[in-house]
DNA sequence: CTAGATAGTATTGTATGCGATAAGGATGTG
DNA sequence: CACATCCTTATCGCATACAATACTATCTAG
């Protein structure tokens, strides 16, 4: 790969598209990289070279280094000294680490938001999950993508700007465990359950507003992480040592 | 300032005591910094230029700037684009925004400790105490460093790396907080309290350990955020003013 | 033919340099 | 004397250069 040659690859154009005052390309650095490894253009445990990246993405080796931090911190690249980079590949223990921290957030996200809960911020909400109802149909990523930002969502309309990043960083790292460990079909998110969800947010009921979001997401985690099947457990159980072989990279 | 300098201040001895391998430069950056606001060496709103930074610790800009990052993401400093960082100064509504996330964290620590607390764990926690207890005396900032410890403590027990995370950076945001908004004699956290924490979680009972810790968190917040008083009010209100103009700094 | 050593290559860690932007001060004008 | 404008300087954004470390392939010895 030549330094010469242009960015390329359907990474550099997010680069290019936002705004391109100063920090712009850091930033998009730091999106492009996050958004690849959220819809598994790049797959857990794969390297990240940083000159390679940087070369695709048009910008030096100081930008990505930028990026890898963010991105390490948020759990997404494991960062190993003197080894560099690799898309994170957490383990079953990490995974219920954070599939136990996302209850207990979004838990606090359903007793904040019960009974402050609009009118219109409901509608809204109706609207959301209409489509999924459309995308549940086709299996593509959009249905997976849209039961997620259901949740973000939801923690946007609480007006804590802390809480609302805890959130999404436990989403993004869900959709990396969810491509190393859930089954093919898992629709995730049950429609309902949101339907449910919203109405009791409504009515004000905290206790049942918190108790249907602990069930609903005790569900994506028991339909991902627990008694995987024998077939897809043996496949993921050799990749760590594909891996440290150097195979298994595309 | 010459940058044949050596090094030098309190930060620059903390660089070089750890273990000097690779990546360790810039970490100790990071932790240099973040004990220096921490501890309010660095006062919030204060500026941070790099070179400046780099020059005291004896490295350049890009470990500065990678450690800016980082300290940026936990909130500990806000970086504007072209203008440089500066220590965060939060608003009132972020204070209370992290306090909130700060009692639903720890009120899941409660609950994930509860019942599976072991004895020596507790005896542990009970020395933890009579050191907070000695330190009570003495009003330095042994006293405000070993409240906050307990609380890391409890999260380090519950065996989840991620809530751990959480908890030590909302611990920090609200060391960050407590100086700008937080009364002087505050003793923040009350020794008793963690006493019947401990008691509560060594005998299984969830629902009263999730209630002390809510109320204890509650108080802590209280003290600092609430009712703040005319005298200090006003003061604190014209520290944005003052570092506008460049006054204040030290 | 295998295991270990060794040289060469690739990649990371850190420093420095160059262009760009904004803050601050000098100078001229109403 | 106040105010706007230009210029100077300090600082940032990013790329690049150099040094240190890890990887790879070859070669040699057993």
């Amino acid at each position: 790969m030549k330094a010469s040659e242009p960015a390329r690859g359907m990474t550099a154009a997010i680069v290019a598209r936002h705004s391109n005052g100063p920090g712009a390309r850091a930033q998009g650095v730091y999106r492009a990289l996050r958004r690849a490894i959220i819809e598994q253009a790049l797959r857990p445990g794969m390297k990240l070279p940083e000159d390679t990246i940087g070369e695709n993405l048009g910008v030096s080796r100081t930008l990505v280094r930028e990026a890898f931090g963010r991105l390490a911190v948020e759990g997404l690249v494991e960062l190993k000294p003197n080894r560099g980079a690799t898309v994170a590949y957490p383990t079953l223990e990490e995974a219920r680490d954070v599939f136990d921290v996302r209850r207990g957030l979004e838990r606090m996200v359903a007793e904040t938001l019960s009974g402050s809960l609009t009118k219109p911020q409901a509608a809204d909400l109706e609207a959301h999950v209409r489509l999924e109802e459309a995308a549940l149909g086709k299996d593509g990523p959009e249905s997976i993508r849209l039961a997620g930002e259901f949740h973000i969502r939801l923690a946007e309309l609480t007006g804590n700007a802390l809480l609302l990043r805890y959130v999404q960083e436990v989403s993004s790292r869900c959709s990396l465990i969810l491509a190393i460990y859930g089954r093919p079909h898992s629709s995730e998110c049950a429609v309902s359950e949101h339907r449910q969800l919203i109405e009791a947010l409504l009515a004000g009921d905290a206790a049942r507003a918190s108790q249907l979001m602990d069930h609903h997401l005790q569900a994506v985690a028991a339909r991902a992480l627990l008694a995987p099947r024998q077939e897809r457990d043996i496949r993921e159980l050799l990749i760590p040592y594909a891996l440290s072989e150097g195979l298994a990279q595309t």
